[in-house]
DNA sequence: GCCGCCCGACTTTTT
DNA sequence: GTCGGGCGGC
């Protein structure tokens, strides 16, 4: 990308004097734009805790972060107020919350809790039920609803709102809040307390919202009650890649901004910086069917590249192979297949993306990536391993499989504490660095007396021989039950469960913590191995493996979850967690009428979730920078048979054929495709 | 009433 | 490949 701005962005950016909305095509530089508007406000003697950049995901919060302060240097972006909207409510409550009858050490309910309070309110111990409570309720409280204002449409919602006041009535007694009410009441306080509102706006003077089309009606009323009369906030979004309609996000806030805001600026950006011409007319042909809100048409001047292909699979399974066998090609001819555009060069594991609409999808695909030897992660997947308990427990697991591995010393060794402090750490670590040892190298050295005392090398010592002892019994045990024992054996020695209950002040976090650690342990000794089993008449026993094999697995498992994007490996992923992602070469895996679009088979598909899914199919095309492959399955897995699968109308919407004769064979197939997807299209939606 | 087995389904996700 | 529900047997 330049490094000027475009003329777009410029407007964007320095239009400080009233609202403005950035229609912020797919990667037409928004994040620039918001970073650089606020170096802009910066300038314009706005001080840097007056702004505040609002984002979904505390992921994105990170992001924007690092990229202004890239920009604008580390010490003004520290006093930036970049945050989600509900670290931004958690904020809000915390100052303000003796105002709302809160006790300033409030606590919040996980979506855990909550299932547990909800099931505990509505006397039932049906998990499922207490799901569709939760969602139900979650979505009335993002409307701005309450149990009194509720209006029930039926006889489920007649017992939801009744659970939803016992729900109510528990977190005010408990002076618990959820999720929703990081939000919600935040904006109550503003809608009667004119002096915290005041205060508020006087704090933060400008508002920028990333991802403006996922907010939900109650973000929206807390934007503007945050925004005041002055209405000084820059709103960037994409009507076109509204994607989150199913948890409450409504592109109404969109399109009541011109309306409630008559002097709002609104500026397309349209130049797209990622892909090649023929990928971006596919992704405008696509989202053309869907009825405009704003105009905006996506161009770039990276050239035509190369066509889309549309990939034809048998089934699941050699859609997989074929493509793996699009990653392997392409990789060998450098990436060039007709028109290379850029430079050829090297193609890595990591230009690759596969996409899917759910996540049942990635399994096929694993196993034929796994087959192949080609590396991958599913992204978005498990944040099992993100937790600290989880995390804490690796690091030894670690250090067992590689003695070496410093930065899991120094977890393992602080976990519990065991009387080693900073001091002591600190002078191992400057040991080690000397004499280009490991930490647990060090520990052992007979030099170590000259920096440290007997008392900490003692420590030290205790330590290292336990991992010692430790290691050599993870390496002569297996089969689950030794295992286990091994596991929980080890966790009462450094007596982490009351490590756990000590250093959280929620009891209820730490057992819920504690049952995590017990799920791990129980995971692992699974994985050891050595259960009988029996396999028709016959039983035998299942091959064992020792812990510290299977610590080993794990080892590379968070090795590879650590090291991230770093990683040169292939992408699996979901289309909604690809959006504001970018690969090389993507592939959009099962575009097939029922898959993509998305049809269960109770609910009716209605105009409004056909456009999602299609507004879903162009964030997929837009990830693309060079090479997209659109994979149709003949015949698809639902439930447990096959059935045959009709192609997706969004297939025919792509208009791929637009410049070619009619004549071709090839041709005359895709215009009879095309012309059974509008059949299905017509079949499907009711008007 | 509880436990175990078998069958079937399997959206999308953040705080 | 896993989880949950439902049914059947003890």
């Amino acid at each position: 990308m330049a490094d000027t701005l475009n003329s777009a962005q410029m407007d964007a950016v320095h239009h400080l004097g009233g609202p403005c909305l950035v229609l912020a095509g797919a990667g037409s530089g928004k994040t620039r734009v918001i970073t650089h508007k606020i170096a802009r406000l910066l300038q314009a003697d706005y001080a840097p805790s007056q702004i505040a950049a609002i984002t979904f995901t505390n992921k994105a919060a990170q992001e924007m972060r690092e990229r202004a302060k890239a920009l604008i240097g580390p010490r003004a972006a520290k006093d930036l107020v970049v945050s989600t909207f509900h670290s931004l409510g958690v904020r809000i409550l915390r100052t303000e919350g003796e105002r709302l009858g809160l006790k300033p050490q409030f606590s919040i309910l996980d979506s855990d809790d909550v299932l547990g309070v909800l099931k505990d309110a509505g006397g039932s111990s049906d998990n499922a039920l207490a799901r569709r409570w939760q969602w139900t309720i979650s979505l009335w409280k993002n409307q701005g609803l309450n149990a009194d204002s509720v209006e029930p449409q039926n006889d489920d919602e007649r017992i939801a709102q009744q659970v939803m006041k016992r729900y109510e009535e528990r977190l005010a007694a408990y002076q618990a809040v959820d999720f929703d009410d990081l939000i919600g009441l935040p904006h109550q306080l503003f809608q009667r307390d004119d002096e915290a509102r005041a205060k508020w706006q006087n704090t933060l003077r400008y508002l920028l919202v990333d991802e403006y089309q996922d907010t939900n009606a109650i973000q929206y009323e807390l934007l503007k009650s945050l925004a005041g009369e002055r209405a000084m906030f820059t709103a960037v979004g994409d009507d076109d890649q509204s994607i989150y309609g199913w948890r409450g996000a409504t592109i109404e806030n969109l399109r009541r901004l011109p309306n409630e805001y008559p002097q709002l600026k609104v500026i397309p950006l349209e130049q797209n910086y990622r892909s090649t011409g023929h990928i971006l007319r596919a992704a405008n042909a696509v989202i053309g069917h869907n009825p405009k809100l704003f105009e905006k048409k996506l161009w770039s001047d990276l050239g035509d590249g190369d066509p889309v292909q549309v990939v034809e699979c048998d089934n699941e399974e050699h859609e997989a192979e074929r493509a793996v066998a699009r990653i392997q090609s392409l990789r060998a001819q450098g990436g060039a297949l007709v028109n290379a555009g850029g430079q050829g060069g090297e193609v890595a594991f990591k230009d690759f993306a596969v996409l899917y609409r759910a996540n049942h999808q990635a399994r096929v695909f694993e196993k034929a990536l796994r087959r192949a030897e080609i590396p991958y992660k599913v992204s978005g997947g498990q944040s099992f391993f993100d937790r600290a308990e989880i995390k804490d427990l690796c690091a030894w697991l670690r250090l067992l499989v590689n003695n070496d591995d410093d930065p899991a010393f120094l977890r393992a060794v602080t976990t519990p504490k065991r009387g080693i402090g900073h001091q002591t750490l600190g002078a191992l670590g400057e040991f080690s660095k000397r004499f280009k040892t490991s930490l647990y190298e060090a520990l052992f050295a007979e030099s170590l007396g000259t920096v440290l005392n007997a008392r900490a090398i003692g420590s030290l010592h205790e330590f290292g021989r336990y991992v010692n002892d430790l290691e050599y019994r993870a390496r002569h045990t297996s089969g689950s039950e030794d295992a286990k024992a091994l596991l929980l054996g080890w966790l009462k020695d450094i007596d982490y469960e009351k490590h756990l209950y000590e250093g959280e002040d929620s009891e209820k976090l730490a057992a819920s913590r504690w049952t995590n650690v017990l799920d791990f342990v129980d995971w692992i000794a699974k994985r050891c191995g050595g259960e009988i089993e029996n396999d028709g008449g016959a039983t035998f026993e299942t091959e064992k493996k020792t812990v510290l094999d299977v610590a080993q697995t794990i080892s590379v498992i968070i090795s590879l979850a650590e090291r991230g994007d770093e990683q040169d490996v292939v992408t699996l992923s979901t289309l909604h967690a690809s959006k504001g992602l970018e690969w090389p070469h993507v592939v959009l895996a099962g575009v097939n009428e029922g898959l993509l679009p998305f049809k269960s088979d109770d609910d009716e598909m209605t105009p409004e979730r056909l456009e999602e899914e299609r507004r879903l199919m162009y964030v997929g095309i837009t990830r693309a920078r060079r090479t997209l492959a659109v994979n149709v399955l003949r015949r698809r897995k639902k439930g447990r048979d096959t059935v045959q699968a009709i192609p997706s109308r969004f297939i025919g919407e792509m208009k791929l054929h637009e410049a070619k004769s009619k004549e071709d064979p090839r041709e005359k197939l895709r215009l009879l495709r095309e012309a059974a997807a509008k059949r299905a299209a017509q079949a499907d939606v009711k008007p």
